[in-house]
DNA sequence: AGATGTGAAATTCTTCACAGCG
DNA sequence: CGCTGTGAAGAATTTCACATCT
């Protein structure tokens, strides 16, 4: 089944607060519970579990084990599927110090630097290569997903070769636009972007204004009044 | 004006590319070059740049420097804003190391960490404070937005009193959702998110397939043959 | 009463398609 | 021509609203 891009995000945070809520023994939970957490509407939640096929009981709401078998399902990988990392700067560091502690169950197999201080040694348990030897590292694992960390103007030459060599997925934190293959999918970060984003935003506060209940006076019967989420772009 | 979110998003995009080509000597740009750039189709430049009233000429194309100014209007702040950095961990110091040197309009002027051995001292060139002189140091500021790059479970309260002491907006790296009054704008960004989102697209090749021009046969007029972004979600 | 499940409506965003200019 | 500017169409996404269950 193919699934809306915005729904797979949504059940990443999704997943993430069940497994917390599991780890704290909550064995079952409602919509608008789920929802508040994550700014949506209870409406979206539903329907985000409804296209996955999860079903709930109006009486008992949602089994938490039973949503997090299901989105297990759909968006973990495979046992010998890993990631990654080109770039061991100050941002190719901090990424291997995140995964190395809250990793989630794609592990980052190995690292490359063009650096040569950077190669042979071990960074926060992830051992680091010379770019040289990328094709060889990589070529016996299935490595599903690469960050890419490389100064902005490596960063297109790099994601060729990456993708030469096999990689299907790119995490790009380069503030360029890469040219690949259509089939190969792009997930930009680019953290200049946000923040200027934020900074607009701080001044205009946003486009999307919730929509007011229409007309001035006081609507009689406002219906669900709880079927609010944040407005946020 | 109201601005789209999405839009104000690749204005930031193309400003870059803009800024790039005014600096090679380029004065003039076709809506088709900016979109080849941005995964865009040249239709979605021409209504972003008409949502913004920049125009150009059918002969010519549209005007460099015209662009950025228009673009500058909307996005630059004024020049007494800046940003602070919370935590100054691993990707603290990266954040830092980035905006010391490839830096936009908006500077960082301070960074904030409880540890005390990263109190007092200047990290890329930025001085790094105690927690407790939080207020006292943004007071006099301008502070527009501030990068959350603190634990997961510090960032609620830091975030909290980031917006009582004036901050309008945030850009939160922490993987938690953040419960902050509605007036104030938040950008996450969730590396494991993006992680997951980019090994399931690995996988699952995007719903949103590009239409195909639908029928089997050769369609005997394909228009604009140069009119099609890539497909990625 | 308060949930879920879900067609239908609404909204947001993108693309089409073409008039008009140079 | 090939490009801009743009109304109108089309897609994607979200929300409404209500039948239904407990």
């Amino acid at each position: 089944m193919a699934l809306p891009p915005r729904t797979i995000e949504r059940l990443c945070c999704y997943r993430r607060s069940l497994q917390r809520l599991l780890a704290d023994g909550q064995t079952r939970i409602y919509s608008h519970q789920l929802a508040a957490g994550h700014d949506v509407t209870p409406a979206q939640v539903r329907r985000d579990l409804m296209t996955i096929r999860c079903s709930g009981s109006p009486a008992r709401g949602y089994e938490v084990q039973g949503l997090l078998a299901r989105i297990g399902e759909i968006l973990d990988p495979e046992p010998e599927e890993c990631a990654i990392l080109l770039g061991v700067g100050h941002l190719g560091r901090a990424l291997l110090a995140y995964f190395a502690t809250q990793g989630g169950a794609l592990r980052i197999a190995a690292a490359f630097d063009t650096a040569p201080d950077r190669s042979g040694v071990v960074i926060h348990g992830c051992r680091c290569h010379s770019f040289a030897e990328l094709e060889a590292v990589i070529a016996p694992r299935r490595v599903t997903v690469a960050l890419l960390a490389v100064p902005a103007d490596a960063a297109q030459e790099v994601a060729t070769r990456l993708v030469r060599a096999g990689v299907r997925s790119i995490v790009n934190f380069a503030p360029v636009q890469l040219d690949l293959p259509l089939d190969v999918y792009v997930e930009t970060i680019d953290i200049a972007v946000s923040m200027e984003k934020a900074a607009f935003f701080s001044r205009v506060p946003s486009t999307t204004a919730r929509a007011q209940p229409p007309g001035g006076g006081s609507s009689p019967h406002p219906e669900h009044p709880h079927e609010a989420p944040r407005n946020r772009s």
